[in-house]
RNA sequence: GCGCCUGUAGCUCAGUAGGAUAGAGCAACUGCCUUCUAAGCAGUGGGUCAGGGGUUCGAAUCCCUUCAGGCGCGCCA
C-alpha cells in the first residue's frame, strides 16, 4: 500500500519538475475520515520550491488524480495530502495478501546480509533473572523480526566460563562440600550464597562422596568449577527453553583462552601499537579512540580482565565477517560502550559495525513493594519463577509492550492478576476465535478451497474495509520495525488489528446461509489469521489454535 | 562532580526518523451470552506531555536549562 503511494507521489513530483527527490514521508492520518495515507511532502517542500504548500499540493495532486487506485485526494490543513484508496484497489491487494502470505507482509531488507546477535550471555554463576529475560525476549524478537526481513541470522550465548567470578563460584561450591561433609572451611568472602550453592554441593557429595574431602581449593578447584558452571549452564539452558528462546551457537569464553585467540588478539593489537605496559600492567590504549581513559588487560598480577577476553571476542566475531554485529547488554553495561568500540576501531574496523541495543533495568514488584535482589547474597525472584508464576508468554508480552530503553516496572501481582485480561490473550484469543470459526464452517459444509476464490467485492461493511486497509498496512509497520530494530511496534500492531477484529465478529455473523457472502468473511478471517499468526511467531509467542 | 536512560490519564505504557484534534490497556461506572468461544462486545468519565526558555510554517518529539527518579564512572563482571 504505502510502497505503491510512494510510487506515485516520486512519479507525480517528477511531472512538476522536481528530480531531487527527498526521502517522502508517509504516514497515516490522525483520523480515518482524512483518508488512508498521507504525505507532508508539499509543506516540506516549501522552503525549497519557494511557494506555498498548498499550492505544491495542488499541482502535484492533479498528476496523481490521474491514477486508477486513488479514489480521492484531498488537501488539508497547512498542506496534506491525504488519499483514499479505491476498494477495487484494496481488495486486489487483499487477494495478493491470501495468495502469497509471508511474502507479501515482509518486505525482504536484509536481502541476504549477515548479522550475529549476542543477548542475554548471563554468567553461568546463578540462575536467569528477569532482567536476562528482557534482554531475551528483546534479543529473540529482534533475532525473528530481522530473519523475517531477509537477514540471515544467528544467535549467540557468550558464555563466561572463565575468570573470577566462575573461580569464585567454584570455591563456594567448595566450602559448602566441605561443611556438608563436617569439615570447617571458610566461604569465599563476596562469595555466591544461594541455596543452589547447598543444592550442586550435594550433588557432588551424592556423586563423589568423601573424595575431595580436606584437600586444598587448589588441588580440586578444577573439578568444582567445571561441575558447577556446567550444571547452572544446563539449568539455563532449561529456563531458556521453558521461555522458548533457542540459540545457534554457544561461544566459551575459555575456549578463546585455549585456542590463543585472546593471546593472537593482543598481540595484533600490540602490533599496531595501541597495547603498551606502565606500572606492571598491560594497557589497551583506549583513548586513541574517544574513550575517557586507556584500560588494563593484564594485571599486575599476571591475570587477565574481563575486558581482555571480550578484546578477543569481538575481533573473533567481527573477523567472521558479518555484515552487522548487535550486541544486546543490560543498561548497567552503558558506560563500557566507547571501549569495547574502540576495540572495534583499532582492529581498523568502523565502529558502526557494532550495533549495542542497551536495554533497561527491570525493577521487580510484587503488589506495589520492591522485591530486593543481590544475586551474590542469594535473594532473588528467577526468570524461571516468574514464567511459571505468570506464564512464558505473558511474560514476554509485557517486555515487548515496552521500548527496549524504557525502565520497567514488572509487578507480579498485576502481571498474574491482569492475566485473563492482560493483552496478550486479547490478542491470542482472536486468533483462537478465527480458527474456530473455520472448525464451524466447516461443519456447515464451506469449503477452505472455495474460499480462496471468494468474491473479495462483497466485503462491503465499514468495518471490513477497516480492517482491509488495517491488514494492508502491515508491511509498513513491518519495515519501520525492521529499520528502528524496535520488535515492539509489531505488538501494538497486533493489538490494534486485534481491537478491529474482536467487535467485527460481535457485529458481522460470518457463516451464515449466505455462502458467498460467507466465502469473501472467511478470506477476511484468514487474511487476519495469517497476519496474528506472523506476527505472534515474530514475538516468539503461541498462537494457541484454541483457548 | 561527570556521563547514559527516563519523566505523557489514577496505574502500566505507546506515540510511526518534526506533522493535523496526544492514544491503548488496566482500574472506575452502565448495559449485552437460546445464534461462529463473554479471555469478547457496546457505552461513560479521565491530560499544565515534569517546569522554563529557544529553533520553525509546525515540537510530546530537536537544542539549552532547572527539577525528580534509575544506572554507570574499578587492575570487579
Amino acid at each position: 500500500m504505502k510502497k505503491d503511494l510512494v510510487a506515485i507521489i516520486e512519479e507525480s513530483l517528477k511531472k512538476i519538475g522536481i528530480n531531487a527527490i527527498p526521502p517522502l514521508d508517509v504516514g497515516v492520518p490522525p483520523s480515518e475520515d482524512f483518508g488512508d495515507l498521507s504525505t507532508p511532502v508539499a509543506m516540506s517542500l516549501s522552503k525549497l520550491l519557494k511557494k506555498p504548500p498548498k499550492k505544491i499540493a495542488d499541482e502535484l495532486a492533479s498528476c496523481m488524480l490521474e491514477k486508477t487506485i486513488l479514489e480521492r485526494i484531498d488537501i488539508a490543513g497547512p498542506g496534506f495530502i491525504n488519499i483514499t484508496f479505491t476498494k477495487e484497489y484494496l481488495y486486489a491487494e487483499l487477494k495478493k495478501l491470501l495468495e502469497s502470505g509471508s511474502v507479501f507482509l515482509r518486505e525482504n531488507i536484509g536481502q541476504g546480509r549477515r548479522v550475529q546477535i549476542e543477548f542475554i550471555s548471563a554468567n553461568p554463576t546463578g540462575p536467569l533473572h528477569l532482567g536476562h529475560g528482557r534482554g531475551g525476549a528483546t534479543g529473540d524478537a529482534l533475532a525473528n523480526l530481522l530473519k523475517a526481513a531477509g537477514y540471515h541470522v544467528e544467535r549467540e550465548y557468550y558464555i563466561n566460563d572463565a575468570g573470577k567470578q566462575i573461580r569464585l563460584l567454584g570455591q563456594s561450591v567448595f566450602a559448602w562440600y566441605q561443611k556438608l561433609l563436617g569439615v570447617e572451611y571458610p566461604a569465599p568472602e563476596e562469595g555466591y550464597k544461594g541455596g543452589y550453592i547447598e543444592e550442586i554441593a550435594h550433588e557432588i557429595v551424592f556423586k563423589m562422596g568423601s573424595t575431595y574431602i580436606q584437600k586444598r581449593f587448589d588441588e580440586a578447584g578444577e573439578f568444582f568449577i567445571e561441575y558447577s558452571y556446567k550444571k547452572i549452564l544446563s539449568g539455563i539452558k532449561e529456563d531458556l527453553n521453558a521461555f522458548g528462546i533457542t540459540f545457534d551457537t554457544w561461544q566459551s569464553e575459555k575456549e578463546l583462552f585455549e585456542s590463543g585467540e585472546v593471546s593472537r588478539a593482543i598481540e595484533d593489537l600490540r602490533s599496531k601499537e595501541f597495547v603498551y605496559e606502565k606500572e606492571q600492567a598491560t594497557w589497551f590504549r583506549a583513548t586513541a579512540f574517544g574513550d575517557d581513559k586507556d584500560r588494563v588487560i593484564i594485571k599486575q598480577d599476571g591475570e587477565n580482565t574481563y575486558f581482555t577476553s571480550d578484546i578477543a571476542y569481538h575481533r573473533k566475531k567481527i573477523e567472521k565477517k558479518y555484515d552487522e554485529l548487535i550486541d544486546i547488554w543490560g543498561a548497567d553495561h552503558h558506560g563500557y560502550i566507547p571501549r569495547i568500540q574502540a576495540v572495534i576501531e583499532a582492529l581498523g574496523y568502523p565502529k558502526e559495525k557494532l550495533k549495542v541495543l542497551l536495554v533497561q533495568m527491570v525493577t521487580l514488584l510484587r503488589g506495589g513493594k520492591p522485591v530486593q535482589m543481590s544475586k551474590r547474597a542469594g535473594e532473588f525472584v528467577t526468570l524461571r519463577e516468574v514464567i511459571e508464576e505468570v506464564g512464558a508468554d505473558t511474560t514476554k508480552f509485557i517486555f515487548l509492550t515496552r521500548r527496549p530503553d524504557s525502565h520497567l516496572e514488572f509487578d507480579l501481582e498485576v502481571a498474574k492478576a491482569q492475566s485473563s485480561e492482560n493483552p496478550v490473550f486479547y490478542v491470542q484469543y482472536a486468533y483462537a476465535r478465527i480458527n474456530s470459526i473455520f472448525a464451524h464452517a466447516q461443519e456447515k459444509g464451506i469449503q477452505a478451497d472455495k474460499i480462496s476464490h471468494a468474491d473479495l467485492s462483497l466485503l462491503s461493511h465499514h468495518e471490513e474495509l477497516r480492517i482491509i486497509k488495517k491488514l494492508l498496512m502491515y508491511p509498513m509497520i513491518f519495515e519501520g520495525a525492521v529499520k528502528a530494530h524496535e520488535p515492539h511496534r509489531i505488538t501494538f500492531y497486533m493489538q490494534e488489528l486485534s481491537s478491529m477484529f474482536h467487535p467485527y465478529y460481535n457485529k458481522c455473523r460470518i457463516v451464515t446461509d449466505d455462502i458467498a457472502l460467507s466465502r469473501a468473511r472467511l478470506a477476511l478471517c484468514e487474511a487476519i489469521r495469517t497476519v496474528l499468526r506472523d506476527g505472534l511467531e515474530i514475538l516468539g509467542i503461541s498462537a494457541p489454535e484454541r483457548m
